[in-house]
DNA sequence: GTGAATTAGTTGGGTACAAAACCAATTTCG
DNA sequence: CGAAATTGGTTTTGTACCCAACTAATTCAC
């Protein structure tokens, strides 16, 4: 399985019925440089490599962020758990109850607010958080290495400014 | 529904059982300047502005690309399709059916091999691409005045790096 | 030329996500 | 106080996605 090339254009001059093999160059038109677009390709291309990395103990990519933001704020809340991680609190009502029936982490009802939960690690999870810890140093590093360590700050603030002014006013 | 900024210090300054509301300080620990995990959160932002956008004219932001890339290799087979989006061929299945049932796109068995479809834009998806695009470039332009046009062929290129290297070999 | 491998697309199973409707606890306000 | 609004969390519904297994058409090998 080759990974094609991804950007090039072709001319398509003429339009007879041409044919597409899967790794023939392929007109992106302007896809080719908007930015949506290989955000998407991206993200996509390293979620995917990381959940390969994560596979070894047995935790989907999503769950680590989760347990991260736990681990450093013990005691937070469902919802600012989801708003930290740029989910909705619904997404995470599920995660939360497998995190729990698999022991790494506890919810406790606030005595002082009885509606919402305190989540903290077990012992089990703050284990499980430095072995994913491990893999997802390893991950990044390796997407350091791509990025290159000139850049690699630049890109970061970018992507920052991205997910924190994107959506407001205009 | 107002969009909370991410990122706010309140003050609720009695820190005994602290208390974390949605827009308090988190700590994000190494997260903080994990690329994986500021990319997922761009890349969501990004997304989510976007459907914004498109809602204007239903169809969602995922559609797009694949009109865009029909629109612009009249008779791309399904896979081709598939891999210069970066998606599954089992995922364009569905929509592809949508885009059909919606008179955007035609499908034919080709001649020559009867296997695959030859995908082409009816009228009618030549427009809604049209309209499609104009919706991109305003989200695209979004974009670039975050990134600022001095940075953006270089984060560009960035992306499309990680989107070619990130999985293969190592 | 017939059987094995390959290829295009679909189906089925499962995960991750958001939006909206909802419940219960809490706060606000008349 | 007590009704209305708000807030934390869950449920329900619907979409997007991947992977593995499958079918049908085609090519390869001998």
């Amino acid at each position: 399985m080759k990974q094609e090339p991804l950007s090039r254009s072709a001319e398509t001059e003429a339009p007879s019925p041409r044919k597409y093999a899967a790794n023939e160059n392929v007109d992106f038109g302007p896809l080719a440089n908007w930015v949506g677009f290989h955000l998407r390709l991206a993200q996509t291309a390293s979620f995917q490599a990381f959940a390969q990395e994560a596979r070894a103990v047995d935790l989907s990519p999503g769950r680590f962020a989760t347990l991260m933001l736990i681990g450093r704020n013990p005691g937070i809340s469902q919802t600012a758990l989801a708003s930290a991680n740029g989910r909705d609190k619904s997404t995470l009502t599920p995660i939360l109850e497998d995190l729990e029936r698999r022991g790494f982490i506890l919810r406790e009802k606030m005595k002082t607010d009885r509606r919402s939960y305190q989540l903290t690690l077990t012992e089990s999870g703050k284990k499980m958080l430095d072995q994913l810890t491990v893999c997802a140093r390893r991950h990044d590093d390796n997407l350091d290495r791509i990025i290159g360590p000139k850049d690699r700050a630049k890109f970061l603030k970018i992507l920052q400014k991205i997910a924190a002014e994107i959506g407001r006013d205009e």
